[in-house]
DNA sequence: CTGCTGATCTGCT
DNA sequence: GCAGATCAGCAGA
């Protein structure tokens, strides 16, 4: 079991708590049971100047959470279906936050399964924001929760480090605006990785 | 594996 | 009003 992340280590700028994040494991307590997650893909979201961020336009309810201090859980209603979480990084009053993409299960697999039923195969329980929310139950209710603290029913740990050299990045999924920006984050060769494409654009990544 | 469709929340125009 | 940091189910190749 490794200690939790320290909020500092997300602080600095969003693209190396981004790197940083890949590795990590997120367990959450669940009505079903605790499920934990291996992070392998994220994406990278700077609000001061970001156009593809929420918190490019200023702060509103729904994003406050990305103009508070690192370390705290940003959860948004998307498509009017879905919950995305996300990890808040940068100082108290900068807006930043690393989208959670995909990741590999690492705990009961028949937990997991009771959260999310549909699931073909367990690779794709946690691939996918949406489906990764759903896999750890992240919902409204937890927007704001500080993932360093050891009481939190959401907690971030530090995990194994990942291969430097494993590292890959590209444009980030679906995002219109700033799609030449390259701050999706992800582990080569993991199944848990997402497939999508980017927005307006055909063809795949390397 | 690719391409389409529906679900109907949130903040901006 | 409308586009969006989406997914599941289904059809067709």
């Amino acid at each position: 079991m490794t200690p939790l992340l320290g909020a500092g280590e997300l602080a600095d700028d969003v693209v190396t708590a981004a790197v940083r994040l890949l590795g990590c494991t997120l367990e959450s307590d669940t009505p079903d049971g605790t499920v934990a997650v291996r992070l392998v893909e994220v994406e990278a979201y700077r609000g001061a100047d970001d156009p593809a961020s929420h918190g490019f336009r200023g702060r509103t309810p729904r994003n406050a959470v990305m103009f508070g201090p690192a370390g705290h859980l940003y959860v948004y209603f998307v498509y009017g279906m879905h919950f995305c979480a996300n990890v808040s990084c940068l100082v108290d009053g900068e807006p930043g936050a690393v989208l959670l993409r995909g990741g590999e299960l690492v705990s009961d697999p028949g937990v997991a399964r009771l959260r999310r039923p549909t699931a073909r195969r367990d690779v794709d329980l946690a691939r996918g924001p949406a489906r990764m929310a759903a896999l750890l139950g992240l919902r409204r209710e937890h927007d704001g929760l500080d993932v360093t603290d050891p009481t939190s029913p959401v907690r971030l740990r530090a995990g194994s480090p990942v291969d430097p050299a494993r590292v890959r990045s590209g444009p980030r999924v679906g995002v219109v605006a700033a799609h030449d920006v390259p701050w999706r984050f992800w582990v080569d060769g993991e199944p848990a990785v997402s497939a999508y494409r980017r927005a307006g654009a055909s063809g795949r990544r390397k």
